[in-house]
DNA sequence: ACTTTATGTAAGATACGACTTACCGTAAGT
DNA sequence: ACTTACGGTAAGTCGTATCTTACATAAAGT
């Protein structure tokens, strides 16, 4: 816990196949604990810990529900995710082409 | 390292602060190890493991240029992980939105 | 040839994440 | 009221990630 900043903690989460794996039975919405818990290998309790480091990490929120614990995926949390790696995305593209063009060059004056 | 998959280990690379101030430090462009180094709080040969970790998943690749190997981030590997994303967040926003209408559409019966 | 610079790797200490079983609340059903 | 289903938390074990210092290797400079 305590993380310098959101995104370490969401990668961190999405990291763990376990933990991405529920992810995955949330695509298509929420569901309560037990639906969760029945159909995977490890133990409800370790199914409680995953959603709670997913839910710390924005990635999750919660709808108590009667009895139950409804968990879906929070897109907010995702989207800040996709925020930070799509313009990681555009400064290396940018950077290749650049180290692309700086090499053609170099080339050129040893070229025939 | 032997993930399950090429997303977690990604995932895992870019959760660890120390390589993502690596992977800033990138976006500009290609730099050696000393470069990148200096000016860290770890030692050189933490740097070295980390460039590691991050070459590993793919999201780095190494030109050796005399004395010197220059890392610089693998577009390739950035993109892999934004495609999951976008479509992680295609589909959490889909299922908000039904869940947000199925919500609807039980209060039109008990709204006066 | 010798020295310096750049960088990877080995070995070991420490910290932390993930899993288990056991236990404790809280809401529903009878 | 009692029982059952749901789910969060505590304590303990185990594996592994991260860091350090020390060593090894390769290219460049003198």
């Amino acid at each position: 816990m305590s993380y310098t900043d959101a995104i370490s903690a969401s990668m961190l989460a999405l990291s763990d196949p376990t933990r991405r794996a529920i992810i995955e039975r949330l695509r298509a919405g929420p569901l309560p604990v037990c639906d969760l818990a029945c159909g995977m290998t490890v133990s409800r309790p370790a199914v409680s810990q995953h959603l709670r480091v997913l839910s710390d990490a924005g990635l999750l929120v919660v709808t108590p529900l009667g009895n139950r614990r409804y968990y879906a995926i929070a897109p907010d949390g995702v989207a800040a995710l996709c925020l930070y790696l799509d313009q990681l995305w555009d400064d290396a593209l940018a950077a290749y082409v650049a180290a692309a063009k700086h090499q053609a060059e170099k080339n050129k004056g040893s070229a025939k």
